[in-house]
RNA sequence: GCGCACGUGGCGGAAUUGGUAGACGCGCUAGCUUGAGGGGCUAGUGGGAAUUAUUCCCGUGGAAGUUCGAGUCUUCUCGUGCGCACCA
């Protein structure tokens, strides 16, 4: 019998569906164990061998814990909202359902036929109706919510209401706007409703506001600050510009400090932690008040050194600062206009990448220092940025290098606070080494005395205080785009009110074309259908809207991020119509145990769905306030791309080996027409590339073309994409799983080559013929060899090892190294055998069911449990030769293999009386190296 | 500039966490076998030197340190990748 991979696994795959294996049961008493991937969005080009990764660690993870006795959610979906789907719709006029349909079809062969144990009962798909009346009814949650700084949590809007009605907002510690207003509870009463709604909105977690917003003209949308990339927009590298536009927003920042102290509590790598941490900025300082010399207004700051309070020679507003226009001086005015105008032409891009040049201009305009009283002039410096803290600092060129460059290039004095540093060239910013003089009560005080000494000052004027700011803003919910959630939502006499949740879901309507409208609007604005009826509670046509029954509809929809950011939560009760998941669901799986993804969502999807997370349990739908317990970032698998070189301004290629002086560029080759050797297939190259049909070819002595390998992202347009499709046809998906497995650490990144599978497929070859050959099963139910055992029982130990740290690659090492010992061994002991199989179960589940079930086991192995996982099992059981020794000593692994307990256990005791005798004293440690005394430690 | 991660053969990568560096696989070399579409088996394969039951020296980007002992720990330095970036 020959290993026919192809037959097998079609023959289990089909297996496991009829018979629902992996269908996860939520009432058992079991104990839980959660295993999630981050779900695909499903783009047009299907699956390369670089995306399975991630899924097929999760499923060996997933099938081990199955096998350990757990019972495993482990669900798969499509995060199928997105921009791709509907760039192909504006294209082609295709519906993105359509397409997305498709798409899906396509990815759920590709994942099916490389054998996953997801429990596809539990699908969700963010695009589906089904699902996203969730993400529209957890909007509404966020709308009708604030948060109270002084409970720490969100709670909602109607308790705010009844606070408002009662004492005014003057006692509420809440997070909001910056511009609201106080008021008192009889001024509150007095409002129009309009007033008190208008109020709300800057308390609301999910808010309406004019805001600067990221917006791409090419896309026709506003971007999150997280979709941008160095100025671009992330998905198609077009140029970003700062917009006033009218937008949903989340209140994030609420959540800024608890997102930023629950990392402390999940099990993440760390550079994803600090990412996150980067991302959320927490800066610790002051919030300093500075009087203007003749104008009421006052110039806040804020600065993380108030501590230099006294070395402040300068003020600079960001070019944009409501203030630059009241305070300058009409003999400054023509400057400071031009020099406002000239900035905000430059594009964000032109202003990140050019912070050398030193700009600004002085408005004529004074401040007043808090306790010399001195004046300070007050400058206006694009090195300011307008949307980080106040967008005004005070300047102190002698302890920050920024602003010690501006005041040397405008000729502004360098007070020198400092005690004996010089700072004639360059600013001091050792905050350790700080000793502070020159500085009235502050002299002498190090860095953390002067700051507590400047910020109690400066309270007791009333100029200042204590301040904790964040980079973290408030993120922008609106997308001008069909393909994603619409709001619930509709607008009377211009302020937003919220469907009830009753007529949830609110479904997408037809429009004839996808792109944006004329106007700018999103494309909604082109549906017919698109108006709410008040009375009739439905959607009816545009055409209806009175104002006072039918109403105008938000044209917006929601961001890509909105589906992915509760989806895991789902899966628990995905078919639930009543809630978004029900509470005994949700306290039988209550979080993921083990998330794998990309790093590329550190501070996206990740930390949205924190967010969301956190916020879901304060208003009591969430029994935990972090997803994921413990998450592992999957390193990408490269391609190695392969060029042909071809001389500068001519038709003519020329083999690598042959460049000499030639200036040559370098033209991406399909990888499909390259060999090992890196020769190119010329015939191919010409067909395939149509315009390089008449190119000439200078090719080596012996006749071959080289080309040139790189390794790179692995991508369509850099034609060095290898298809799972051609792998699993060729090798089978067990050779695949454990090839990508083998390839090297899950986290890190490595280039693919598809040469070294044979080295797994020779493995997955050999083990078949460790139990089957010609004639059939070569097992037999004698007893086995003590050598065979420790084989097994070592195996039993590293692997157990390697998948409990996640090291997937050293365990499939490991099973080579234990199928060649056992064929060396000659072992057809059913003892030994049958265990082994369940070693490997998870990693070729195919092979291993086949070979399982040629033992004459009539149950699938993937659904059983077995007892050799457990510790207790090799202790009980290789008794005789300790895989281990951990008593004083420690021996090689060798070593515990060769010599039974007993004999180590004598040699220990012999050699430490030996040694004593002859020492007259007691090792601490005794090395000893394969039966040797290498060393004696005191 | 700040932060994080990493640096081991021709290549992907191991190393019991401070104890024989290079496991396992690819590739390569030699021999056997003829399966004949991608083979199979055996032996060898870090570098160098003398010599063949082998032996010796060097070797984990570089320099120093701790230690009986360092790929592993500490400091400095060089290089690569990622994140943030005029963040006050």
């Amino acid at each position: 019998m020959t290993y026919n991979f192809r037959e097998i696994e079609t023959k289990w795959q089909k297996y496991w569906e009829q018979n629902q294996t992996f269908k996860a049961d939520q009432d058992s008493d079991k104990p839980k164990f959660y295993v999630l991937d981050m779900f695909p969005y499903p783009s047009g080009a299907g699956l390369h061998v670089g995306h399975p990764l991630g899924y097929i660690a999760s499923d060996i993870y997933a099938r081990y814990k199955r096998h350990k006795g757990y019972n495993v959610l482990h669900p798969q979906g499509y995060d199928s909202f997105g921009l791709p789907a509907e760039q192909y719709a504006i294209q082609t006029g295709q519906h993105p359902a359509t397409t997305t349909a498709k798409n899906i079809d396509t990815y759920r062969r590709q994942l099916d036929q490389m054998g996953f144990s997801f429990d596809w009962s539990r699908e969700v798909r963010t695009s589906s109706a089904d699902y996203y009346k969730w993400t529209q009814w957890i909007f509404i949650q966020l709308f009708e919510s604030w948060y109270d700084k002084s409970a720490d949590k969100a709670m909602p809007i109607t308790a705010l209401v009844s606070l408002f009605s009662k004492n005014g907002n003057r006692d509420i510690n809440a997070v909001c706007d910056a511009d609201t207003p106080g008021f008192s509870s009889t001024q509150w009463a007095k409002f129009s409703e309009k007033e008190q709604q208008k109020i709300l909105l800057k308390y609301r977690l999910a808010y309406l506001a004019e805001a600067e917003v990221n917006w791409c003209p090419k896309l026709g949308t506003v971007l999150a600050n997280d979709e941008i990339v160095n100025g671009l927009s992330e998905r198609g590298g077009y140029p970003v510009v700062r917009k006033k536009m009218t937008q949903w927003s989340m209140r994030i920042s609420a959540y800024a400090d608890r997102l930023l102290q629950g990392l402390e509590n999940i099990d993440w790598t760390d550079s994803l932690k600090e990412s996150q941490r980067n991302w959320i900025g927490k800066s610790v300082g002051a919030l300093i008040r500075f009087d203007i010399v003749d104008h009421k207004s006052k110039i806040e700051v804020f600065t993380t050194r108030p501590d230099t309070i006294f070395g402040v020679s300068f003020m600079t507003l960001a070019p944009e600062h409501p203030l630059v226009k009241t305070i300058t001086t009409e003999t400054q005015k023509k400057a400071v206009e031009a020099y406002v105008l000239a900035t905000t032409k430059r594009s964000e891009r032109d202003r990140m990448s050019d912070v050398k040049t030193i700009s600004g201009v002085f408005t004529g305009a004074h401040a007043v220092h808090p306790f010399t009283k001195a004046p300070i002039p007050i400058w206006i410096g694009d090195y300011v940025l307008a949307a980080y803290g106040t967008g005004a600092v005070m300047a102190v060129p002698c302890g920050d290098q920024r602003d010690h460059d501006f005041a040397k290039h405008f000729n502004i004095s360098i007070p020198n606070i400092f005690k004996d540093v010089d700072i004639s060239e360059a600013a001091f910013t050792e905050k350790s080494k700080t000793v502070i003089s020159n500085s009235d009560f502050l002299d002498g005080l190090n860095f953390k005395a002067a700051t507590k000494a400047a910020i109690d000052a400066l309270v007791s004027l009333g100029q200042g205080e204590r301040k904790i700011n964040y980079r973290l803003r408030d993120a922008v919910f609106s997308r001008q785009r069909y393909w994603g959630e619409p709001f619930p939502v509709y607008y009377v006499d211009g302020l937003p009110k919220m469907i009830d949740i009753k007529h949830l879901p609110i479904t997408l309507p037809e429009v004839e074309k996808y792109l944006p409208t004329e106007d700018g609007d999103p494309p909604l604005g082109r549906a017919e259908v698109w108006a709410w009826d008040t009375t009739k509670r439905a959607v009816v046509p545009n055409s209806k809207i009175d104002q006072t029954i039918v109403f105008p509809l938000e044209l917006n929809t929601m961001p890509g991020w909105a589906g992915s950011s509760w989806y895991f939560n789902r899966y628990m009760d995905p078919q639930n119509t009543k809630e978004f998941a029900s509470q005994k669901a949700l306290n039988y799986w209550r979080e993921v145990d083990l998330y794998i993804g990309g790093s590329e969502h550190a501070t996206g999807h990740l930390l949205y769905a924190r967010f969301w997370q956190k916020f879901l349990f304060d208003r009591g739908f969430l029994p935990v306030d972090e997803f994921a317990k413990k998450l592992i970032n999957q390193g990408m698998i490269l391609g190695t791309s392969a060029f042909a070189a071809r001389i500068e301004g001519s038709n003519t290629f020329i083999s690598e080996d042959l460049i000499d002086k030639q200036s040559v560029q370098y033209i991406h080759v399909d990888v499909s027409f390259v060999n090992a050797s890196n020769e190119m297939d010329i015939a191919a190259f010409k067909a395939w590339r149509k315009d390089y049909g008449c190119a000439e070819f200078k090719t080596s002595n012996d006749g071959s073309f080289k080309v040139k390998r790189e390794v790179e992202k692995m991508s369509k347009s850099k034609y060095n994409v290898v298809n799972p499709d051609a792998i699993c046809e060729t090798y089978g998906a067990d050779a695949l799983r454990l090839y990508e497995m083998f390839l090297g650490p899950l986290e890190q990144y490595k280039p693919w080559n598809t040469a070294g599978i044979t080295g797994v497929f020779n493995f997955l070859k050999k083990l078949w013929k460790l139990y089957l050959n010609d004639s059939g099963l070569r097992i037999t139910d004698n007893p086995p060899s003590k050598q065979a055992l420790r084989i097994l029982h070592k195996t039993i130990k590293k692997v157990t090892e390697d998948i409990e740290s996640f090291s997937f690659n050293t365990a499939v090492s490991n099973f080579m190294i234990a199928v060649n010992e056992l064929n060396a061994q000659k072992c057809n002991s059913r003892a030994v055998l049958e265990p082994f199989l369940v070693l490997i179960a998870p990693y070729a589940p195919h092979i291993t069911e086949e070979l399982w079930s040629q033992l004459g086991h009539k149950t699938s192995i993937s659904s059983a449990e077995f007892p050799i996982f457990d510790p207790q099992y090799l202790i009980e059981n290789s008794k005789n030769y300790p895989i281990s020794f951990n008593g004083k000593m420690r021996f090689t692994l060798e070593m515990s293999l060769d010599f039974t307990r007993e004999e180590i256990e004598k040699t220990v005791i012999e050699n430490e009386k030996t040694i004593a005798q002859l020492e007259g004293r007691t090792p601490k440690k005794v090395i000893v190296v394969q039966g040797k005394i290498v060393n004696i430690v005191y």
